[in-house]
DNA sequence: CGTTCGCTTGAGGCCGTTCAAGCGACGTGG
DNA sequence: CCACGTCGCTTGAACGGCCTCAAGCGAACG
């Protein structure tokens, strides 16, 4: 895949004019990652941003003990460590390739000078860390005001909602699924057999088909 | 307190031409709240960006059932509600004034004007929002991924590194303290007793004493 | 002097974790 | 083609951290 093309996708850069467009393939580096492989680690210096060519990327916090906390999944087109671009210090977070991935990354200080001429740019840029940021703010929310069960009808819903389809594919491993939801694999497992118990759901594999939608429901607001 | 002191504080606006800050004291609102009161609501629709001249705000997280989250304290010179600025939805949190506070506020689109002929000013909106972005990721590594005593010393960690002596004041009300590990009041009020038995700090009131600087970090890791 | 507020302490219970074992699906090598 | 190992998931049992409910206590304040 070539860089014009991962652009077509990309918010950041989806319109720029086509010289714009060669000034900014010169400063970017195009780079494939394989599974599980790491594009960059939380406790290195922080030097580029990167776009998500193709694939899927992790974000993820590690602590001392080899717990993860899964902080958000890369779909092609967008951009990831944008905390990056504007201040010294080492990357917030680890990345991992969960499948073959091509990635973009272009240099701070050089990226930096590019956007600083194109002030479309920046506005995306504050665009894009805004979503961010809400994104941050209800995982927070989530995270400490809601149970897990709260947490996994949630996510159901919103597959329901992408989808526009009571019936999907979970799309991840169940023990990612329990990482994204900050909790452990036994414990995912054990709400899913619930959900299912209580016939608000059918589950065989990954494949899912919503039963009862506002059983669900309000199992979000019920703590 | 007029915006020109306000500002000198400020991230934002601090190296403003004089003209430049005539034009920004035309578009802000000079408001002041007491103790409680909220500027803005997480429900509420966001259409402006906010700056603390002085006083201290809290931004939380709410739950239908009354937890709350704290998410940020926000101080004199610091922005706040950047992600209002670039999505047209509600307020990510709802702002508590803790103290009296003077908070300027500036509508959306107008700061947007303003920014867009201001790159230096887009610039450090970014590096503004970045910062905050490392603030949130760590907060939710820390919810996340360690227990109680594990955030409380390394929020006494923390105050020791600002302060830089041994014995400071927590600076707030312990119940807020609690908030802002993510917990409830007793178990705060537990944990503080347990550092007590252990002789790693002393503690009256909102005093503290740090008796065990080792004592206190191999908490952190700890789990 | 009584009330309120912030904090502490106790008891009980639940949710989620960890450790362990077991199971089916899958792939590989004999 | 089958045996075996691995992998992802499930299930059970026990433990424990944190929460909630409730009572009690000192300090501040009217």
């Amino acid at each position: 895949m070539h860089l014009k093309d991962a652009v077509k996708n990309s918010f950041l850069f989806s319109d720029l004019s086509p010289e714009s467009l060669a000034d900014l393939e010169k400063i970017s580096i195009r780079r494939t990652f394989g599974k599980g492989e790491m594009p960059f680690h939380e406790d290195e210096p922080a030097n580029s941003l990167f776009m998500l060519g193709s694939g899927s990327v992790n974000l993820v916090k590690s602590s001392a003990e080899g717990k993860e906390q899964l902080i958000r999944t890369v779909k092609p087109g967008e951009i990831f460590a944008e905390a990056a671009l504007f201040s010294g210090e080492n990357y917030p977070v680890t990345a991992i390739a969960t499948a073959k991935s091509i990635v973009y990354s272009i240099n701070k200080e050089k990226l930096l000078k590019f956007i600083s001429k194109k002030p479309e740019v920046s506005l995306k840029m504050m665009g894009a860390m805004a979503r961010l940021l809400r994104h941050l703010n209800s995982l927070i929310a989530d995270l400490t005001l809601g149970s897990v069960s709260s947490r996994l009808a949630k996510f159901l819903l919103t597959k329901y909602n992408e989808t526009g389809s009571k019936s999907f594919d979970l799309g991840m491993k169940k023990q990612d699924l329990a990482k994204k939801l900050g909790t452990a694999g036994e414990t995912l497992s054990r709400n899913l057999s619930k959900f299912k118990d209580l016939s608000l759901i059918d589950i065989k594999g990954s494949y899912v088909v919503i039963k009862d939608l506002k059983g669900l429901k309000k199992y979000i607001e019920k703590e």
